[in-house]
DNA sequence: TCAATATTTCATATATTCTCGAAAAATGGA
DNA sequence: TCCATTTTTCGAGAATATATGAAATATTGA
């Protein structure tokens, strides 16, 4: 993973509504979960979770797809996994335990 | 690590001065590395650096200590591992691979 | 087509972050 | 004490982030 996506990925969880979501979305597993449900259950409004996702989306951390009115969005396990690697690699080198 | 940590945590290593000065100081090791060498490496203006290791000082990810005229930063690597702690068990769980 | 549900887009206002120049503070040596 | 070196503080301005109400879009079923 280069630097570039790091910060991104970082950035879009430095955040207490997005840490939110994709803790809820972790926990929903691969198959998801609604917006309007993870709306409900961090008690945001729709377009505030909207904005939250779509940041998420671009960092790669997230997908969306739809599912009739709904859209269900899931984590991106591969990305989490790479922002994990980068940061135990790059910021880690030198730690004993 | 509680989540308020977390995000202080990820909130100081995305940004590109600061992730930048924390992976030197990660190769600096335990002897760490003086304010004003950092600056030069990383081309930043000295009160620039100071800023960026504030930020990172807050979050407890480096620490500071004077030797003559110099201070001396290095990497606390008790934060940084609590941080990837943090995020493997809450952002990763369900993760198979 | 019409209405209901679900989500997103847009414009905006507020708040925060970031970088900078200039000045101040801390230290060591002449 | 005086000066050079090193780092920090301060204040300001530009840029970015955040949350919101209102409106628009997409989907389904009557």
């Amino acid at each position: 993973m280069e630097t570039k996506s790091a910060i991104a990925g970082l950035s879009a969880l430095a955040n207490d509504t997005r840490l939110a979501a994709f803790r809820l979305l972790v926990q929903a597993g691969p198959a998801g979960m609604a917006a309007g449900e993870l709306a409900r259950r961090l008690a945001v409004r729709p377009n505030t979770l909207t904005a939250a996702l779509t940041i998420l989306s671009h960092a790669d951390l997230v997908v969306a797809r739809r599912a009739g009115r709904s859209v269900i969005y899931a984590v991106r396990y591969e990305t989490m996994r790479a922002l994990l690697a980068f940061m135990t690699e790059n910021c880690c080198a030198g730690s004993s335990a």
